[in-house]
Order: C-alpha cells, then sequence, then structure tokens
DNA sequence: TGCCATGTTGCGAAATTGCGAAACTCGGCA
DNA sequence: TGCCGAGTTTCGCAATTTCGCAACATGGCA
C-alpha cells in the first residue's frame, strides 16, 4: 500500500505537468507535429524562455522529447495517443466543460 | 484564439485537480463507490478537514459531488468513466510509469 | 575572428498551494 | 435545553509554482 502511494505521486506528478494553461497549450499544438521553441513562442504569445522552462517540465515528465534535424532543435510528444486521451477526458466532462466554457462567453 | 485560451484554462483547471497524491488516491476509492469523509479520512490516513478541502478541490472542478442518505453525507464521482480516462492514461505511459515506479522499489 | 539568431539556465519577486490547528455549522439524542 | 459527533470553513505559515529578466551556451556566417 506503500506502493500505492508512490504510484499516485508519480500519477499526480504526470498531471501537474498538465496542469498549466500554457502547457496544455504546448501539447495541443505539439500533438500536430514537431515544433521548435521558436515557432512555439510565437504561436503562444510567450517569452522563449518560458517556452523552453514549460518544455523542461514536460520533458521530466516523459511527455515530450527533444531531437535535433539540420541543426535546429525539435520538441515532439512521445506518443500521439496523448491526444486520444485527452479527447477522451474532453468527452466524459464534456457536459461540464460546455457550460463552463459557455458561462464565459456571455460575461462581458 | 482567445476561446482557445479559456478552454485551455479550464482544462488545465481539471487536470489540477488530479494533479495532488492525495486527490488521486480519493478518486481511486470513490471510483469503487460513495463515501462518507470518515471513511476517507481512515482509509487515506488523512485529517478530515484536509479530505474536506481536497473534496472541495474536486467538486470545484466538476468530478465529484455531494449527496444525503440517512443522515449522513456521501460522496461519489460524477462519472466512472472517469476511472477509465486514468485507466487510459496508465496504459499509454506505462511504459516509462512503470519504470519510474519500478525505479523506486529497490532503492533501500 | 566577431556578430547574430536560437535555445537554455539561473535568479528574484509575486502568486498559489497544501496542511495543521482552531472555530464554526448542523443533526440527533438524552 | 445542553451535549456530542460528523463535516466544513477559516486562518496562518511553509513550500512550491510561475514568469520576467539577465546571463550563458551554441552554431552559422560574413
Amino acid at each position: 500500500m506503500n506502493d500505492d502511494r508512490q504510484r499516485y505521486a508519480i500519477h499526480a506528478a504526470v498531471f501537474a505537468a498538465l496542469a498549466n494553461p500554457t502547457r496544455h497549450e504546448l501539447m495541443h499544438h505539439l500533438c500536430g507535429g514537431p515544433r521548435t521553441p521558436s515557432q512555439l513562442s510565437e504561436l503562444l504569445a510567450v517569452s522563449r524562455p518560458n517556452v523552453s522552462q514549460h518544455l523542461a517540465v514536460l520533458q521530466r515528465e516523459g511527455l515530450v522529447k527533444r531531437t535535433r534535424q539540420d541543426g535546429q532543435v525539435l520538441w515532439e510528444v512521445v506518443d500521439p495517443r496523448l491526444a486520444e486521451a485527452c479527447a477522451l477526458i474532453d468527452e466524459i466532462l464534456g457536459h461540464e466543460l460546455a457550460l463552463r466554457v459557455r458561462a464565459l462567453e456571455p460575461e462581458r
């Protein structure tokens, strides 16, 4: 059972990597294919150092990996099925999430 | 696209609810059926106030709900398929996670 | 060699999180 | 009415996270 505690901790760490809007958006773009830090920086309108920091967090949890190609740095998701998993959670929480998104729109 | 930002934020908030070992363990137990705060407190060896706090976080993100029965408080998951989603992520990250769990065992 | 674009790392401040302790709410019951 | 147990909320503090900014590393090119 102490074993389970470690599993819970490791699991929670993986979820923590996705528990940030910027990292979530990073994963979304990376699921569409490898990108360079500069591309991501421009896509998200986030500073390059910030992108690097978030990518480091995702890498630490084993969600993305860095490769080199033609002298430039490319980051990519370890397993594209991660997008499916996120979509599944979307579907399950679809009602709740849709309500909350809609609730924000007519605000102002 | 600003719309997407809100979606990313809401998504990240849901993941943040599961980005804590105690809350992860709470969800695990609740997926097995409704439980009272006292039961959860004993199962997890966590103080009752702390259990209430974590349940409040999970409720805020629409993952669990509170019901009353025979004068006692029961907490339950909103959708049991959440367990499936977690299992899917387990499977996808299975290799990585298994390695990391195993890496912890022979430590001491 | 020097310059410049790309990427990463280190640091400090502000904001957030997690948890114990104390206080509060609410039913049931004598 | 008063008491007691279950459950929740509030408060204070330590630890963590996030981000901007500066500094550092690296590779191409004139």
